[in-house]
DNA sequence: ATTGAAATGTAGGAAAC
DNA sequence: GTTTCCTACATTTCAAT
């Protein structure tokens, strides 16, 4: 894959910076033979340009009392513009939602659910998600185990 | 819901920093009314404590040409420790792989594909994932629309 | 667009409270 | 645990290439 405006610098930065956002310029530099300017001009265009979105810290969930994780696939029982805008904007208020994509397939909307336990996902299901109207089926699916979770692209 | 180690400061901390981990600790200290020597302070410990897990710089996916997000859900023949362990160690290796979950419920695993378009992802079916020992089934949806997708956790 | 050097700002550490 | 002070380091700007 080639990317248009990327050249082989700009990709090694943002391949550093997406696994570690806290290296200064001058370890950037040293790490590809640049100058510390170029580093700097460089990152300061990526960010200019979009590419870099935004740097963030990332949290241990366990220990920030986010032990559950859940996938709820949910069917609404119309697909009007409305409707669909409707629940999107609803559910996304709720601070439990991480995500919420649309999908294609047997259902409409799939919600990453970040709760500290299953009796804070219940109340969760039963006093928020399940209020919004025009929901058909809600199936839920529960992480036991991470296995891999990367915010890195492999570029 | 509150933390055992974590008071106010704490949090607040982590929450801008979830944010934006571009903050100084000047402006920290300015929005939070403290010195900056107690903000690195705080922030050295929640780091030391394995709160703050990492700093990273989030990508514009489509950008970078991942625009495509499958969610696939696969069911294995069997659930032996070792069948287990060698899916999770072989599907991790593939770059295409975001996310790799062990799930409770009808299927056994939902990974997060990131791909430039359907084209990608169908090599990646065909000749990655379909390749694996002990796959029942995979059944993949896929992102129509990213309503709301956030790292930060609210506390 | 890249560089080295100058100026400014921030981080990190020590000492005292 | 917080503050003040100090030094080292990092970022940012700029003139030159």
């Amino acid at each position: 894959m080639q990317l248009p405006e990327l050249d082989t610098i700009d990709l090694q930065i943002l391949r550093l910076l997406q696994k570690d956002a806290s290296l200064t310029n001058k370890e950037i530099a040293f790490e590809l033979e640049k100058s510390v300017a170029t580093i700097h001009e460089r990152i300061r265009k990526l960010k200019e340009q979009g590419y870099i979105k935004k740097i963030v810290a990332l949290l241990d969930r366990k220990k920030i009392n986010r032990g559950l994780i859940a996938f709820s696939q949910v069917l609404l029982n119309d697909h009007t513009a409305k409707t669909l805008k409707t629940f999107e904007e609803e559910v996304s208020r709720f601070p439990e939602v991480m995500e919420c994509f649309q999908m294609t397939g047997t259902f409409d909307f799939i919600l990453r659910i970040a709760t500290s336990d299953m009796d804070a996902y219940h109340d969760f299901y039963r006093n928020k998600l399940a209020t919004l109207p025009n929901i058909t089926t809600v199936q839920s699916f529960f992480v036991l185990s991470e296995t891999k979770s990367i915010t890195a692209y492999p570029i």
